[in-house]
DNA sequence: CAAAACACTTGATCTGGATCAAGTTTTTAC
DNA sequence: GTAAAAACTTGATCCAGATCAAGTGTTTTG
């Protein structure tokens, strides 16, 4: 497992081998399967997770007990609940996994650690950050300009491969829209 | 003005003598007035820039024509496009000012370099950004969960005196409703 | 391998907020 | 100070997408 994040580190940054060493010192696997929790509501999260493998979805629930999905998160890609873990308050979140899935771990005073002593480290995460925001941005845009149609098929453009590995019920969530919307939409886009 | 930014970075960070007078160096200051453009669609951004009086405003405008608000940044706040600074690529969205403006322009080498050799700073820089994504996180979870009442409700508590300097129309745009929407729904809620 | 649970589709109807239209009030600029 | 331009309000009507309902697949699990 371990291997997968070592590439992702060797493509993203350049590592001595003491810091490549001093990083999987502090790597905890995390094994979850389908349907099992990362974070509850309520829990304070305390990590920084990158998958190696899997998909997982974070999403709060309201009120009325619908559910909205968040994000999703597949391998390659990092989750968790920044707001929770940079103030320590209880997450308005859920994380689950979508499918068997493997994380890595590092709490968050290692992670801390690794990005105080390993410049290069410090500048991949910020460059995370950076792009995490930029997709943010281009979220919400898409979320107040775009129409039901225009929102599904940014989405299979952004993300090819989502869309058949994850439930329509949980992408109709996170476009914001009932399934039955997405339903018909697809069987429109079907014809064309 | 720049006592403004200042006392920022005095209240956000530590730095020794040497360090401000570094940071102060690379200081450009400009000024705006009412409807000036800091930022043009097609434009390259090149700048970061801190605000220490007036307010701005992001927006893009769609194939209709129609102006879709991003974000509102007013005094002691940061404003640009990362992604055409990230990306150097023509930026998709206009900056303009909605009151008269005056802001600290720092070029990204200059604000490269000064993040590189005052880890404080970039400490700082970095904070911001998490914030920023945080707040970013939030306004999809709005705009997916909430009514449109609910959003309105919800933005005057989170930014309460925005809606006071900032026209009507611009701030239905950034809630993702039509001015008419939010002129009833201010209507309703005066009542209550 | 059956049956329960879940995921998806399709149709009928409803509704929150959009659109169109016609004012009134406020701001801007000479 | 006043005319023109913006900004806001209010009413009437419309429609994209929600909701409700009743199916038909398709997984999951004992």
């Amino acid at each position: 497992m371990y291997e997968i994040f070592q590439k992702y580190l060797d493509e993203k940054t350049t590592l001595t081998k003491a810091e490549s060493e001093l990083i999987q010192s502090y790597a905890i696997i995390k094994k979850l399967r389908k349907r099992q929790y990362l974070l509850q509501e309520g829990d304070i999260w305390k990590y920084n997770a990158f998958i190696t493998r899997g998909c997982l979805r974070t999403y709060s629930v309201d009120e009325k007990g619908t559910e909205h999905v968040n994000s999703f998160s597949i391998e390659n890609w990092w989750t968790g609940d920044r707001e929770s873990l940079m103030f320590q308050q209880p997450s308005r979140f859920n994380i689950d996994a979508i499918e068997d899935s493997e994380l890595i771990l590092f709490t968050q005073d290692n992670f801390e650690l690794l990005c105080r002593e390993i410049p290069a480290f410090n500048n991949m995460v910020n460059a995370i950050l950076q792009k995490s925001f930029i997709a943010a941005q281009n979220r919400i845009q898409a979320s107040l300009s775009f129409t039901a149609e225009e929102k599904y098929l940014n989405f299979i453009s952004k993300y090819p491969g989502f869309a058949s590995r994850i439930p329509q019920t949980m992408i109709a969530s996170y476009l914001g829209m009932t399934p039955e919307t997405l339903s018909r939409i697809r069987k429109q886009t079907a014809k064309k």
